[in-house]
DNA sequence: CGACGCCTTGATAAATGTCAAACGTCGTGG
DNA sequence: CCACGACGTTTGACATTTATCAAGGCGTCG
């Protein structure tokens, strides 16, 4: 069902840190001007942080992809979740990430140091209530991805592909940044399960596929009567 | 895969509300002196709340035991989680729940008014933290749950029994509060794959059903020995 | 051009779902 | 006290979905 996961990543040390010295004592938000570093990048399938390492950094995606997995004991691999350009990863209340997070393909990404961030939260209501949502909106989009698990190959499939098209582009055409095997370990599939339903989507025009990982969604109505 | 669902749900309305009026000043969390109101019965299946409604309350389990339920387009539900004495659920930053919640068997539940909690937390960096933690654990049982749904049928009733062992008793005998229904649509599994693999683990003597409900788990080992 | 990584396709097997029937338990009322 | 009915559970036969294994194709980059 998922995939054996041979770990051989490149690990890429981000050099420039982000400040941890005197705070801005300015409100300081996501959103807003904020505790944001200066970009890093990194490389495609770059290790951006380890399973149960010390979570000591917030990350927000400025260009590229990430993933999250989890890999179980047999070595198979479940991906938590895709971050595109704009949102947040690696937000975890426990002391250590329960995940591990890659680069999809060649990413910059910020960091903000969670000391940091708590610090200000402690003292700051409207940051504290702001880090709460993001954690809510996860939880959300945790719940969602779990309902889907428990659906069909076909709704699985087209779930997803409404959830990129909606997250990467308002255009028809979607350019996926994720390999088959990506999508075959977020959503509990094979590969080869994921190529059929696409197949089978393209013969029943309801996608076009003009290359492996350009997906034109020509009818997302009938996409969307798949799902609940 | 997942029951069909049909409504027919006797509503409970809470009769003694919790206190909304001055609040006291002391910080207040869930755990110590609390924003707590007196302990209301829900009657077994009693719904109480329901998708998409106002999110008013939070609640905590005293006695009994509550599902999270959500229902898709077709009719299927999905148990988002359940609840067992001591839990907090209704955790919602959205202004609406997005699942329903129902009462398992009798249950007496206390409950906290949102707004109250919120404006204790805008003041009270603790309290608001662990709001915060509250809810980032629930992200993480989340997605333990998630990963159990991409596993084998014996996989996830395995862990299904070692969590609800943990959670419910420290003895060999569980004394389960739902149905294999529930646990079912909870597992992502058909009731007669539940009930074959009870089945299964009773043959292999991992475990004994002296009745449906009552489970011994003979051999914690074997059972973990199923998961990651 | 050749090699590698990624993707597709086909044949077959395994896991799980579906449908149907029977059983057990518990509470109710005769 | 027993009979009955409702509900939840178990079991069996069979269908369907998805995984597995194997082979080949396409594209890209040296």
């Amino acid at each position: 069902m998922l995939t054996r996961y041979s770990v051989s990543r490149l690990r890429t040390v981000p050099s420039p840190r982000p400040p941890d010295g005197p705070l801005p004592e300015i409100p300081a938000v996501f959103g807003s001007v904020d505790l944001l570093g200066l970009p890093i990048h990194y490389q495609r399938n770059a290790e951006i942080f380890g399973e149960s390492e010390p979570a000591e950094f917030l990350y927000k995606v400025v260009e590229g992809a990430v993933r999250t997995c989890r890999i179980l004991a047999d070595g198979r691999r479940q991906v938590c979740a895709f971050y595109l350009p704009g949102e947040v990863f690696g937000l975890e209340a426990a002391k250590r990430y329960h995940h591990s997070a890659e680069a999809i393909c060649d990413s910059s990404i910020q960091l903000i140091r969670r000391s940091t961030l708590l610090r200000v939260a402690a003292h700051d209501a409207h940051v504290a209530s702001e880090l709460w949502a993001l954690t809510a909106h996860e939880l959300e989009r945790m719940q969602d991805h779990a309902l889907l698990l428990v659906r069909s190959a076909q709704e699985r499939v087209a779930c997803f592909l409404l959830e990129m098209a909606e997250r990467l582009t308002s255009a028809e055409t979607v350019e996926l940044p994720m390999t088959r095997n990506d999508i075959a370990d977020y959503l509990g599939l094979t590969i080869e399960t994921i190529s059929r339903t696409l197949g089978q989507f393209a013969d029943e025009a309801m996608i076009a596929l003009p290359r492996s990982r350009r997906i034109l969604l020509r009818n997302r109505k009938a996409l969307r009567q798949l799902n609940a």
